[in-house]
This record gives structure tokens, C-alpha cells and sequence, in this order.
DNA sequence: TGTACATCAGTGAACGCGCGTTCACTGATGTAC
DNA sequence: TGTACATCAGTGAACGCGCGTTCACTGATGTAC
């Protein structure tokens, strides 16, 4: 069949949308390119009329999920969103339990440090998230309290994901969420 | 060749501390039987005299490793040691450069989140460090603060890893070391 | 002292499987004449 | 209007590879008689 004008195109976004999804719920390595072909109702080989490698298809689902995240952050930014409000999103039951959907770096981080050719995209993903949480705080700390606070979140989110005990899950996340909020009113 | 009395101990030994090793360095998936047992003078077949399956090794081998954080942990609160003491070693380019002698939590915490069968081990390492914390920590938020910092130890480490950009590393890991002592006295 | 046998840590070929990747092909459509 | 051809997104068999796992075997040693 012919198909519309743009309809490769739309492949080409749904296999990398699919892709930035997957690989933020179960990581690079366990995301198998067959499983993923096939959950779009498509065959693996067709995967290569729209990718040159799976390394290729990283790149750009990883800058694809981070565009989002920039995104994200320059809203929160333009909005002049509260270090709280930041927070009671990132660290939220809803972020923990939909990685698909959400930041890269609690899933990913370990795993893109170990890649042979780096991308400058995990660089921008962590410095884009500075920068939001420097914008929520205020005082001469604020650029070291903003890395901190990433830091905290990143590492919050992910062992509250570790861990099957549901109330070690809740506990990691609500307990740093409100004492990260304390950072709000200049400490 | 017969082999003295504790042999096959002893390279059960190896095998375990191996493994420890390089599931804290590479990750588990990425962590192969036949290069591990190949690096110890060995061929594959061996392994299963050793160990019922590689989901065996990989909780014995955690519990080696957990076991050594613990054993960490143990002596650090017996020496009283400060926030700042246990901040500078798990906050360090040491323990950042050797993530295979160091803590399994930055490596390992998201690829233990989506074990089938969980095991309790992840539980015991998160809460062990957090009575680490708690115990170098003073004022009624001491737990509450011991949790947040053991978030922000582990994200901290993590993402100063995950960058190939050195001064973003060292950015990363100096500045929440230093901004996290601050809590030692009283915040 | 010498021979036959038991022990057992480790060997290495073989298994089925899923991976990333390649490529000759399909088949519905548009275009040329 | 009808026939021949070009287009091209997607198909699916096949490739080599490393994985976890199994198993018949090796060969140096100790033991029995």
C-alpha cells in the first residue's frame, strides 16, 4: 500500500516515543528492539529504514525524553513554580510508579554512565534540572543547594523504587519531600 | 588433582567476591558467568558446582556486599564517627573512581527495583545506611534528615558518575559533600 | 609394595534462546504512455 | 481506458553472537586390599 505523505514520519515518532518510554521503565540493556517493533503492531526489520543503529535510536529517545524534561523545567521556570511545587511533582507517587513517563536519570543514570561513545545529553538533562531548582530557591547558596537537591531527588526516587516494601517506598519518598520543602524559606 | 580441604571454600570465595565486584561496577544484567569465571583462571562449567543459578549468585553475592556495608556501618558507629567522617568517604573520588569495592546502592538500586522475585537485601542495605546517618545526626528530625541525606549520598554518587564531563563530576560530589555537612551541627 | 577403585573440582562441548543486524522480497499505490 | 513500470514502508527469514544452563567426561589424588 501507499501510505500519506507523512506517515513515515509518524512511525519515526511512535517508535521513538515507544523507545524513550521503555527505556525509562526498564533501562537500554533489558529493552529488546523486537519487543518494542512488535508492541507497535510493526516488524523488527522495518526498524532500520528509520534507525542507523539501537545506539542511534538511544541518542535520540534519550534526547527526545529530555527535550521533555527541558521542557518541563522551562515551564515550571516561565510559570515561577514553587520549590514545593517542583517537589510535590518529582517526588510523587504518581513519578514513582509511571517511570515511563517521567525523568530519565533515576532509571537511566547508572546505565549512561557505562556507554562507550558519552552523549552530551545526560550532561544537559542534570544541568537543566540545576538550574530549575536554582530558580525555586533563593540566598548566595543557592546554585549548591539546587545541585543538592537534584541530588536528593534523583537518589530519593530511585531507592524509593528499589525497594519492594511499599511503606520503605512511601517513607524514602514523603520524608526527603518535606524536608527538601524546608529549603524553601532560606533555610 | 585433589585439592586441599577448604578448596573448593576458597573458590567459592572467589567466585562470590568476584561477582560482587563486578555486579557493583558493571550492573547485573551486563555481568556475564563466562568472562567472570574466566577471570578467575576458570571455564563456565564449573559455576553451577557453586551455585544453583546466576539469580543464586546474584543474591549471595549481595549479601557479601551488603554485608561489608553493613560491617561498615557497624564500625563507623562504634567509633562515633562524624556526618562529616562518613560524607568524605562515600562522598570521595575514590569511592566514585572504585564502584566495584563501594557501596552497591548507586549501581545496582535500579536494576534491583525490577527483580522478579525480590529479595530483602536491598531493604537491609537503604536502612542500614540510614541508621548510619541517623546515628552521626543530633535534634528530633535526626531520622527524618538521616533519610534525605542517604538520598542525596546515593543520587549524589550516581549522577557524578553518570557524566563524562569531569568538571560536572567533581561539581556534582563536592558541592553536596559540603552542603550536607552542613546538617552536622544542627542545621 | 603394587594394583584396582572411589572421589570430586573442574573441563569443555553442546543445548535453546533472544539479541542486534542484514537483505531479498511484498504488495498497494501512483505515474507514464 | 488499459497496461507496464516505479515507488517504498514494511515483512520475515537468516546471520553470528553471547547468554544461562546441562552433562558426560578428565585426571590427580586418596583409600582398600
Amino acid at each position: 500500500m501507499r501510505y500519506a505523505e507523512d506517515h513515515k514520519a509518524q512511525t519515526h515518532q511512535r517508535i521513538l516515543a515507544e523507545a524513550a518510554a521503555r527505556f525509562r521503565r526498564d533501562g537500554i540493556g533489558a529493552t529488546g528492539l523486537q519487543p518494542l517493533m512488535n508492541a507497535l503492531g510493526l516488524t523488527h526489520g522495518g526498524f532500520y529504514a528509520h534507525f542507523k543503529s539501537k545506539d542511534d535510536l538511544v541518542e535520540k529517545a534519550l534526547a527526545c525524553a529530555a527535550g521533555q524534561s527541558r521542557e518541563n523545567a522551562r515551564q515550571a521556570m516561565a510559570d515561577n513554580r514553587s520549590l514545593t511545587d517542583v517537589l510535590e511533582h518529582y517526588l510523587s507517587r504518581e513519578h514513582r510508579d509511571s517511570p515511563e513517563k517521567g525523568c530519565p536519570l533515576p532509571t537511566m543514570a547508572a546505565e549512561l554512565g557505562q556507554r562507550h561513545q558519552p552523549s552530551p545529553i545526560t550532561d544537559e538533562l542534570i544541568t537543566s534540572l540545576h538550574q530549575l531548582l536554582a530558580g525555586t530557591l533563593a540566598g548566595i547558596d543557592r546554585e549548591a543547594q539546587a545541585i543538592t537537591v537534584v541530588s536528593a531527588m534523583v537518589g530519593a526516587l530511585m531507592l524509593s523504587r528499589s525497594t519492594h516494601d511499599p511503606q520503605l517506598s512511601a517513607r524514602i519518598l514523603d520524608t526527603t519531600r518535606e524536608q527538601l520543602k524546608k529549603l524553601a524559606d532560606g533555610h
